[in-house]
DNA sequence: TTCCTTCAGAGGTAT
DNA sequence: ACCTCTGAAGGAAGC
């Protein structure tokens, strides 16, 4: 068997499939450019090297909109029989009346027999319901109060604005500024086999265009001088924008799993599940589908995100609560209820997304946690006195850990449970403001080569005093907007990232906040400075040696940490090259671009910068080389124009699940180095180039 | 085609 | 943490 070959491994000699590298094609060679247009700045290096050319953006789009590394290449129905044919002896009966909760009723007693549109019109007195139809089971986002308010003077109050909001709003309508963006992302169009079903391609294409999008508008909007009352919903503009466009996957609805997402796969937008077809209600709860017009609806995907009071204890077991009723309504047998009611007749796998609190941003993340089978329905009496519909789903044996795996974590950090494996409870011994695991739950050895934590870049030339002509003076801090404050001017007018520490624009140099701005150490816009973010864990992994992955989950975009270590004069990079340091990071080394490329290869442009974490490093230092990475890196230079101030920062290409490898990619071979010895990589990508450096 | 529903998400305010 | 506000897809009803 081959062995794929990490940071932590030596290549071991002949191990090189030669038949294998022969048939390597062409790559195509995109790298990192900085743009080189008009307001140019530049400066050289301390070797005198070729000057990394950098250039505030022209044009009506802020930079990395256009063409950019590493992203942009160019730019029958018998549900309601009561009848469950799949139960069999001994198993639990369809309509359970041994359930413990006290009050259970048979639910089939409430199946709706009202005529058509009854249920609408029940609801109709309060169209306030809007996110506060407070059913009797769910946990009330708005007070019965307001909900009264809305009841009374609500429809009256807003009937005109509505009129005029309906009459003048055009779906999909935004300003110039964010047209301009929109359209000059370069889409691939799906054609309509590609929109009706996906592949991991497709799904993972989607969501880097919607994040990538998405960022792109927040970090606009986040510009503009707000005005009170108006709320920007980026994700809403972006996704609206793809379904226009037709930039979605596995829009033909279907039971089961779908192409291209897989079990522990998280997403931080309800859009996001909608746009790869793991559940299309863009807020709804319950998903289903009707075959045909004779055909009951019977459910396929069920979001569980704290609205209502489901019961969630049991990593496998989904005590879900229907959805509609409010506080003086009882729910009824229809639409989504009816629909999971029908997937218990009929034994449907139904998918499970579940919500869990982000501690980091205190928004939401969607873990898709498989499938489930409904097994148990009743009806109970809610807080209010009205019932509420309630589904007991179970998960499917066999399939990955998933939610299972974030309850588990939690009990970690909580102390309640003790991780397998640890050597090392924190191997920076403090350095750090979060503690890193050092694990082996392979074999038996006792941790990497010795080194030294050390959490930055050290520069072997003392650094220059801080200049403070070239800062910001940004007292409180930078604000998105400012078009006085001199860093946000170095970035072309805009802060380089959106929320929680999310980089707007990939593969693009960032100008930080640096030693010589008035700004304080919690500035915005010193992301890479306010050190790690997340829980990090180096794992001794199968065959790759030690490896990187965190307990938390990670936004697409999201910063990581840098790469740390003593920085290497460009007249000894070739040397390290030479005596295999693992260690070695490259910028001058390109990496293909993420998105499929079709346009023409741009110059290579390198990035002066090498830094070796032999001897001295952080824990970017373990992460291994993969050809389909989930994380790059990009430049960062906190705003003083020394070179000490240059950083290599990484960020997420997406949205990484917890306890996954953390890789990038380490660059491609140059040609004149082809013929040196390589390491083998067995990455499994289907973009494998076949072996690295 | 229009109406209606719905386990969002942001942003402000009070604590 | 609570409250308020605007939202957009797609089902269901209406024409």
């Amino acid at each position: 068997m081959e062995q794929f070959q990490g940071r932590d491994s030596t290549p071991r000699a002949g191990s090189i499939d030669k038949s294998r590298v022969l048939e390597i094609k062409p790559l195509r060679c995109l790298v990192p450019i900085f743009p080189s247009q008009p307001n140019f700045t530049s400066f050289n290096t301390p070797q005198g090297a070729a000057p990394f050319v950098c250039s505030s953006p022209s044009g009506p789009f802020p930079p990395g909109a256009t063409s950019f590394f590493p992203f942009f290449g160019a730019p029958g129905s018998q549900g309601t029989s009561g009848h469950n044919p799949q139960t069999t002896p001994g198993q639990t009966p369809p309509f359970p009346f041994n359930t413990p909760v006290s009050d259970a009723v048979p639910i089939t007693s409430f199946r709706a027999s009202s005529p058509p549109r009854a249920g609408a019109t029940s609801y109709h007195h309060s169209r306030a319901a809007n996110g506060d139809t407070t059913s009797s089971g769910r946990v009330t986002r708005r007070s019965a109060k307001s909900q009264l308010q809305d009841g009374v003077a609500g429809e009256a109050g807003n009937g005109n604005a509505e009129g005029e909001r309906t009459r003048f709003r055009k779906k999909g309508s935004m300003d110039p500024e964010v047209d301009d963006i929109l359209t000059s992302f370069n889409i691939i169009e799906f054609n309509s086999a590609r929109q009706n079903d996906g592949d991991k391609d497709s799904v993972e294409y989607v969501l880097l265009i919607f994040d990538l999008l998405r960022r792109k508008i927040a970090q606009i909007e986040d510009s503009k001088v707000s005005s009170p009352g108006v709320i920007k919903r980026p994700d809403l503009r972006a996704g609206t924008f793809l379904m226009t466009k037709n930039i979605r996957t596995n829009a033909t609805k279907r039971m089961g799993s779908v192409p291209g997402v897989e079990v522990g796969d998280i997403f931080f937008f309800r859009f996001e599940l909608c746009l790869v077809g793991l559940h299309s209600p863009s807020m709804a709860g319950i998903d289903y589908l009707r075959v045909n017009l004779q055909e009951e609806p019977v459910a396929v995907s069920v979001v569980s995100s704290g609205g209502y009071e489901d019961d969630v204890e049991d990593g496998n077991v989904l005590i879900y609560s229907g959805q509609g009723g409010n506080l003086n309504i009882d729910q009824k047998l229809e639409r989504g209820n009816l629909a999971l009611k029908n997937g218990l007749d009929r034994g449907n796998e139904v998918r499970v997304i579940r919500g869990v609190k982000d501690l980091a941003s205190l928004g939401k993340v969607y873990v898709y946690d498989g499938l489930y089978k409904v097994e148990e329905s009743w009806v109970e009496k809610g807080r209010s006195g009205c019932n509420v519909f309630k589904f007991k789903l179970i998960r499917l044996r066999g399939q990955p850990e998933a939610f299972t795996t974030w309850k588990l974590i939690q009990q970690w950090k909580d102390g309640i449970s003790s991780r397998i494996g640890v050597i090392l409870p924190d191997l920076t011994s403090g350095a750090e403001s979060l503690p890193v695991s050092l694990v082996n739950e392979v074999d038996n050895e006792k941790g990497p080569e010795y080194f030294t934590y050390f959490s930055t870049i050290k520069y072997s030339k003392e650094a220059n005093s801080a200049d403070s002509s070239s800062g910001c003076a940004c007292a409180g801090g930078c604000l998105p907007g400012n078009l006085n404050c001199y860093c946000i001017q170095k970035n072309g007018g805009y802060l380089p990232y959106v929320a929680n520490g999310v980089v707007a624009n990939a593969g693009q140099l960032i100008y930080e906040c640096g030693p010589s701005c008035l700004c304080p150490p919690n500035c915005k816009n010193r992301v890479s400075q306010g050190g790690l973010k997340v829980r990090f864990e180096v794992f001794k992994t199968k065959d790759k040696g030690w490896g990187l992955r965190s307990w938390d989950p990670i936004r697409g975009g999201a910063y990581i940490c840098e790469y740390a270590g003593e920085a290497i004069d460009n007249s000894k990079v070739e040397a390290l090259h030479s005596d295999m340091d693992d260690y070695l990071f490259d910028a001058t080394r390109s990496c293909p671009p993420i998105l499929p490329s079709d346009s023409n290869e741009a110059p290579k442009l390198p990035f002066p910068l090498a830094i070796s974490a032999k001897n001295i490093g952080n824990v970017a230092r373990f992460m291994n080389h993969s050809c389909s990475p989930n994380v790059i890196w990009q430049p960062v230079l906190r705003t003083n124009n020394r070179e000490s101030d240059l950083h290599v920062a990484f960020h997420a290409v997406r949205h990484i699940p917890p306890m996954t490898e953390l890789t990038y990619d380490y660059g491609m071979v140059p040609p004149e180095e082809m013929g040196r010895q390589k390491k083998l990589c067995l990455c499994g990508s289907s973009k494998c180039r076949g072996f690295f450096h």
